[in-house]
DNA sequence: AAACGCCGCAACCGCCGAGGT
DNA sequence: AACCTCGGCGGTTGCGGCGTT
């Protein structure tokens, strides 16, 4: 079966159109109205096969075409409407009037889906790259006493490297995975020299009284177990849950499953296949505009806690990530994202793009479900 | 001024589902 | 049921413009 193709290779002309046949078209399509595309450019004296045709007068010759830049709502209700729809760039489209999918998948792919990558977050999900927080997961699973959720959050990391490119580094990886198998060999050693001390230090502590290490007696006792070289291994840990500790880094992320999406902004929705899926809502966080770097609005109270970290928080991403095709701009000390490019500052009105509420007027959930 | 590389966008490609015969 | 046409969609490509060296 299948279906010949439409622009056959009969001689009919490709490439760029002209003035000349754009006027064609556009006089045709005037006359006689849109419809039976095959049979249109034969009629309208054009070369070139329906298909062109159409896509040509649909995405750049229709009268009601809205050119030019994107405009500030545009964007918000682009990367709204893609956090539930997905690329469905027809679905977004038709909720923004004078724009078309083609427009929109190309300007979601060359200009929004760069910024969101540089802020590291992931324009598939909408969430922060999951080596942002699921590394972390792992860290106080394992520091909580719960290498069960540790082993699960690493397998599924693991996993996703391998398909994927790799997010996380893997020298942390091997970090973690090394610091869980010591604890899965001998767990009265970890919770005798880390548990004691960790689960009050970690899970239950005030960031501010966490200043303190663990005792050391159980590094020895760890290196007597471990042939190799772990110490390392341990300095660095300690060091990153140190950095984790006292910034502040998620005091609550110790019992995250999904730790991307907290439950208030779960949508169900049942686009796709699927008749029931939860969908990401996100609500991002915004970045300072002006040239003071702590001057951070105000916020909802549970606006960074729906992202799971801390509004305090400058956690150093950069040092736990690696760099997948698009690396991320590194934070500043205060969570402002650092954009380098001349084109990043034209748009660095990333602040406020970024939080936003969706007119009711063009996002109908009940449209979309 | 020329060469080079990057980026954005228009256009193409291949697939799919709906509907007709 | 099988086959075909058509419109539509999302992903990808390639070219032209622009900035940099």
């Amino acid at each position: 079966m299948g279906r010949a193709p439409c622009c056959d290779k009969n001689g009919l002309k490709k490439g760029p159109w002209t003035t000349e046949e754009d006027a064609l078209l556009v006089d045709y399509v005037q006359k006689h109205g849109t419809g039976n595309w095959r049979n249109l450019p034969k009629n309208a004296g054009l070369e070139r096969c329906g298909k062109s045709c159409r896509l040509r007068w649909t995405n750049y010759l229709r009268p009601d075409i809205k050119r030019g830049r994107f405009s500030f709502e545009e964007e918000e209700t682009i990367i709204q409407l893609h956090s539930i729809l997905g690329n469905k760039w027809s679905a977004i489209a038709a909720r923004l009037p004078g724009r078309t999918d083609n427009e929109i998948k190309n300007y979601w792919n060359t200009h929004i889906r760069k910024r969101l990558l540089k802020m590291g977050i992931d324009p598939v999900t909408h969430a922060p790259r999951i080596d942002l927080l699921d590394l972390s997961s792992i860290l106080s699973s394992y520091m909580c006493n719960n290498p069960a959720a540790a082993l699960l959050n690493l397998s599924s990391l693991l996993s996703s490297t391998q398909q994927q490119q790799p997010l996380v580094n893997p020298e942390l990886l091997r970090l973690a995975t090394n610091l869980l198998s010591i604890k899965q060999e001998n767990p009265e050693l970890c919770s005798q020299n880390y548990n004691l001390h960790d689960q009050n230090q970690l899970c239950n502590s005030q960031p501010q009284n966490s200043q303190v290490l663990p005792p050391l007696q159980s590094h020895d006792q760890l290196q007597d177990l471990i042939q190799g070289d772990f110490s390392a291994d341990v300095a660095k840990m300690k060091q990153l849950m140190q950095v984790i500790n006292a910034e502040g880094y998620s005091p609550n992320m110790t019992n995250f499953n999904c730790p991307t999406v907290s439950q208030e902004n779960m949508v169900h929705s049942n686009l796709g296949a699927d008749h029931q899926t939860a969908v990401c809502q996100p609500s991002y966080v915004p970045c300072t505009t002006s040239s003071d770097p702590t001057n951070i609005p105000d916020l909802p109270e549970n606006y960074f806690q729906s992202l799971n970290y801390n509004r305090s928080s400058d956690f150093s991403f950069d040092s736990v990530m690696s760099t997948p095709y698009s690396s991320p701009t590194a934070l500043n000390s205060s969570g402002t994202y650092i954009n380098s490019s001349t084109e990043d500052e034209k748009e660095s009105y990333c602040s406020d793009w970024l939080k936003f509420e969706i007119p009711e007027s063009v996002l109908d959930i009940n449209d979309i479900m």
